[in-house]
DNA sequence: AAGTAACCCGAGGGCACCCTCAACTTGTGC
DNA sequence: GCACAAGTTGAGGGTGCCCTCGGGTTACTT
C-alpha cells in the first residue's frame, strides 16, 4: 500500500482533478495538460508527478463519472414499462450525455484511443444496453436486424453532430428512431 | 493577365498539385503542407512559391473535383422518375463521395474552415439538393418537416462513421432513410 | 553565349505541445 | 525545532508543423 500523501499534495492533486474535469470538458480529452496545470495554478512538473501519463488523469476521472451516469441511464430505461420508451429513453439519455460536457462525448464516442480503465467503464454499460436493445427487439418494437453495433455508430455520429450544433442531436435522433422503430408510424 | 510559367515551374506546380491531392486524400485537408512538399519531390519553399497558403492549394484543387462530381450526382437523382428514388439515390452519391476519399469528405462535412471559393462550389451542390428535397417531399414521399438543414446535420454525421468504418455509412443510411420516409415501410 | 529574370532551395526562427530533471522548498515525525 | 523525505518548480531539450528569406540555380531571351 502507498503511502499516505503529504497534505499540500492531496491539495495540489484536487486542484489538478478540478481543473482537468474543467478543461476536458471545454476543449476534449486531448485538452494540452499544459493548460490544465496552469489553470490548477500548479507546474507543468507537479501535473507529471501526480499523473505520469495522460490516461493516469483519464483513469481517475472518467470512471467515477461515466459509470454511476450511464448505468443511472441504463436504470431509467428499463424502470419504463413499454420496452420502445424503455429505448427511447436510453438513447435520449446516452445521447444527452455526451451533448453536456466535451470530455463524455469524447470518451462514449471513443473519439480518442481510451486506456483498459475507461474502456472497462464503457463496456458495462454497452452490457446494459445489450439488455435495452434486446428487450425492444424481443417486443417487436425495434428493428430485428439492429444491433449494438448501430448504437455505436450512432455514438460516432451524434458526436459529430453535437460538436457542430449542440442541440442538433435531438432532431436527428427523431428521425433516426422513426427509422429503427418498428409498426406505429 | 499574368506572365506564362516557365518550364520548369509548371513541372513542379503540377507534381505538387498531385502530391497534395493523394496527401489530402489520404490524411485529410489539413495534412502537412511539408509531407506534400517532399511527396512531391520538391522544397518546401517551392510549396509556399506556388500556393502561398494551404487556401490556395485547397482552391487549385477541390473546385474541379468537387463542382462536376456533385453536379453528376444531382443529375442522376433528378434522372430517376421516382422521386424518393431520386431522393435515395442522390444520399448514396453524396456519402459514397464522403466515402471514397477524405479530401471529399472533409470538404463536404465542412470538418474544417473553407476558402470563399470552396464554399460557393459546396454550395452550389447544396442549390441542387434543393430541388430533389423538394421534389421528393412534394410527392409525398419524404416527411413533409425534412429541411436542408437535415441533410448538412446529416453530411456531418456521415463524415464521422466514415473516418471510423469506411463501410458502415450504407447501413446507417438506410436505418435513416427508414425513418424519413413516409408511407411504404 | 551571355545576361537576366524567374525560380528553387533549405536552414532557421517561431510556436505549441510534450516530457524530464536537478535544484529548491515544505510538510512531518522524532 | 531539526533533519530528511516528500513534493514543487520551471528552465530546457525534443518534436512537429508553420512560414520566410537570402543565396544559388536554371530556363528563357537576344
Amino acid at each position: 500500500m502507498a503511502r499516505a500523501l503529504r497534505a499540500d499534495a492531496v491539495r495540489n492533486r484536487d486542484k489538478l482533478l478540478a481543473a482537468a474535469a474543467s478543461e476536458f470538458a471545454a476543449r476534449g480529452l486531448d485538452a494540452p495538460l499544459e493548460h490544465i496545470a496552469k489553470r490548477a495554478g500548479v507546474s507543468i512538473g507537479t501535473l507529471y508527478n501526480h499523473f505520469p501519463t495522460r490516461d493516469d488523469l483519464l483513469d481517475a476521472l472518467l470512471p467515477e463519472r461515466l459509470g454511476p451516469a450511464m448505468a443511472e441511464i441504463a436504470a431509467q430505461a428499463l424502470a419504463e414499462d413499454d420496452p420502445w420508451r424503455g429505448f427511447e429513453t436510453y438513447l435520449a439519455g446516452l445521447l444527452g450525455l455526451q451533448a453536456r460536457d466535451r470530455a463524455l462525448n469524447d470518451a462514449i464516442s471513443q473519439r480518442i484511443p481510451l486506456s483498459p480503465e475507461v474502456h472497462a467503464v464503457c463496456g458495462q454499460g454497452f452490457e446494459q444496453a445489450l439488455l435495452i436493445i434486446g428487450r425492444a427487439r424481443d417486443a417487436g418494437c425495434l428493428r430485428p436486424d439492429f444491433e449494438p453495433a448501430d448504437l455505436l455508430s450512432l455514438t460516432w455520429a451524434m458526436a459529430a453532430v453535437i460538436q457542430r450544433n449542440p442541440q442538433g442531436w435531438r432532431r436527428f435522433l427523431d428521425l433516426y428512431l422513426n427509422g429503427v422503430r418498428v409498426g406505429r408510424r
